[in-house]
DNA sequence: TCGATCTGATTAACAGCGTTAACTAGTTTT
DNA sequence: AAAACTAGTTAACGCTGTTAATCAGATCGA
């Protein structure tokens, strides 16, 4: 009998139609400026059909939030084929700024707002997958670097946690509007690809014996 | 006639009051849940008497925004005694850190939270004093390490804003619960002061010719 | 096939929010 | 004494996230 298998199709269907009005109404007017109605609206239901679907507001950006992970994942996964570490390392952190600039608003989602975190502890399992896996990537390449001698020796996490700070740091400046409002005019508008540039070029000086 | 005097104090002491009332509620439940009517319940006026001093709730943060520079700028003026450049550098990074792990609230008021950056883009004058003056301390101490050849010369305010990046990447990690759901247990209870002491590490390595 | 149950969605309502407009009482000025 | 200004209030508007009660329709056991 395939009527069950329709009608959990059509759920899925419903739940992808809120995840996507939502993620349309987040990325123009931000999360406060997102309303539950508002999103209910533009697919045509009740504001509390939302809630058959998801535990909460947060939990609707939550889920965004995981598909925010799987873009950055993609083009993460994309740079496999780079072979030398160093190279490879450098690339992720262009990869990673890169992210920022072109979606300030997902980048806000994942590693910014406090929304989407606030559900990840209401869960049972309070762990962060999606940031895990990010992570991961950046530490195993990391640890690649130190095998074959272009970062100094040490804990490879510890190195990792550092150069995210960095990027992390300097997106994020960039997305809540710290940088420019201190920057000369000289600098302002390319403030993020020099930082970058300074910053690979320190890394590739860690390591001359 | 010390009449208009005395109600200009009284003034100014119902707008601290506020100011007070808004920044214990604010550290103890953040910006979304304090409401203009639980600052005005606590120093016993009606909710709107609020508006008579500040035009809205932005910038009633904008202002504790303001107060937590003042804070942190007195926390960084007790550095100018040390007179080694370098070591007064990485002495700035402690003092940073440091302020973000004790102040979390004032640190995410100061460089995180939209608020207070809206009350200063509907202002006149769209420029960020606050963190002009913290980042004009960095860049004068970068500006000295580079001379005495400490530091590799180059653009100073670019090798500013990187080593910006790189605490505020720390403490924006600490403080919107970013790093210590992927971090490992070895690390989790110290990676701000690992990391910082790898970052230090790495500037001192900067320039051995 | 009839009644009971389950499903998916709705409407109504609650308590709270930031903010504006209208108003009031008291003081100052003319 | 009348007018104008001050500092504060109350009432109200149009929102918000969320819960409870309800309703129509499909499904299922007898």
């Amino acid at each position: 009998m395939g009527i069950t298998e329709r009608k959990e199709r059509e759920k899925e269907d419903l739940k992808r139609r809120i995840l996507d009005a939502a993620m349309d109404l987040f990325l123009e007017h931000g999360y406060e400026r997102t309303s539950m109605r508002m999103i209910a609206e533009r697919i045509e239901y009740s504001a509390t059909t939302i809630y058959l679907y998801f535990k909460d507001k947060d939990a609707v950006f939550h889920a965004l939030h995981t598909e925010a992970f799987q873009q950055m994942g993609l083009r993460m996964n994309a740079l496999a084929d780079v072979s030398d570490p160093m190279e490879r390392l450098k690339a992720m952190g262009r990869v990673y700024i890169r992210f920022a600039v072109e979606n300030p608003g997902l980048y806000d989602l994942m590693f910014i707002m406090q929304a989407p975190m606030q559900s990840i502890a209401d869960c049972a399992k309070p762990i962060w997958e999606e940031g895990q896996g990010v992570f991961n990537g950046l530490k195993a390449t990391v640890n690649a670097c130190m095998a074959i001698g272009k970062l100094p020796n040490g804990d490879p996490e510890v190195m990792s946690f550092v150069i995210w700070s960095t990027v992390h740091g300097m997106a994020s400046l960039h997305v809540r509007e710290r940088c420019y409002k201190v920057m000369s005019d000289k600098n302002r508008d390319q403030i993020l690809e020099l930082g970058l540039l300074q910053f690979t070029n320190w890394l590739d000086q860690q390591y001359v014996k």
